[in-house]
DNA sequence: CAACTAAGGCTAACTTAGTAC
DNA sequence: GTACTAAGTTAGCCTTAGTTG
């Protein structure tokens, strides 16, 4: 996650304003979140990825390949998406399943 | 969720027992997670995904397109998940961003 | 300006007990 | 056997206040 804000060069409590909270709180909780001190909200988490532009799925990835994934997935248009669908399921039917 | 515990052909409180609840609570617990009253810490997230093969990342993913690509992701093998990578990097490199 | 932490209030999850199919 | 819900308790998040570079 913090990953996704230093590379949108966005300051901790800007991006906790810019998804509603407090101004006074922002900081804090932006920090507890990225260190790992709590963890957000699904919602709080849909808003973040929304604005840091990247799934929500991608904060909730400990697999640094499958995270890179997610994230082009975040990036791609309609077409691209349908492709890589295409492209994942005929790698995988049929093995290991 | 609820979908990869009935592929897996588990019921709730067998799931719950499975990742270490109490056999008492394992029931409600999974039944509230299904259907959205309460949110499971990560950290048994992280237990169910293990239980019904699929990464964690696959739970918190709304786009179901997205879900079924993470889903594959969970039964490729390490040489499919790295064709996987070059093809959606190829795919998305340059465009949109 | 930017990032992090401690302590107390409060919200949400957890446990217990019970119901419906 | 399987899945869901209500109410009280408890754990964890949110807020305030303050510290560091």
């Amino acid at each position: 996650m913090r990953e996704a804000r230093l590379l949108a060069g966005i300051p901790q409590d800007k991006l906790g304003v810019a998804i509603g909270l407090d101004e006074g709180t922002a900081s804090a909780r932006i920090s507890r979140y990225e260190t790992g001190a709590h963890a957000p909200p699904y919602d709080v988490a849909n808003k973040l990825a929304r604005i840091l532009r990247v799934p929500v799925a991608y904060f909730y990835c400990e697999d640094d390949d499958l995270a890179g994934v997610i994230e082009a997935w975040g990036r791609a248009s309609a077409a691209q998406r349908r492709s890589i669908e295409v492209f994942v399921e005929r790698a995988v039917r049929g093995e290991d399943g």
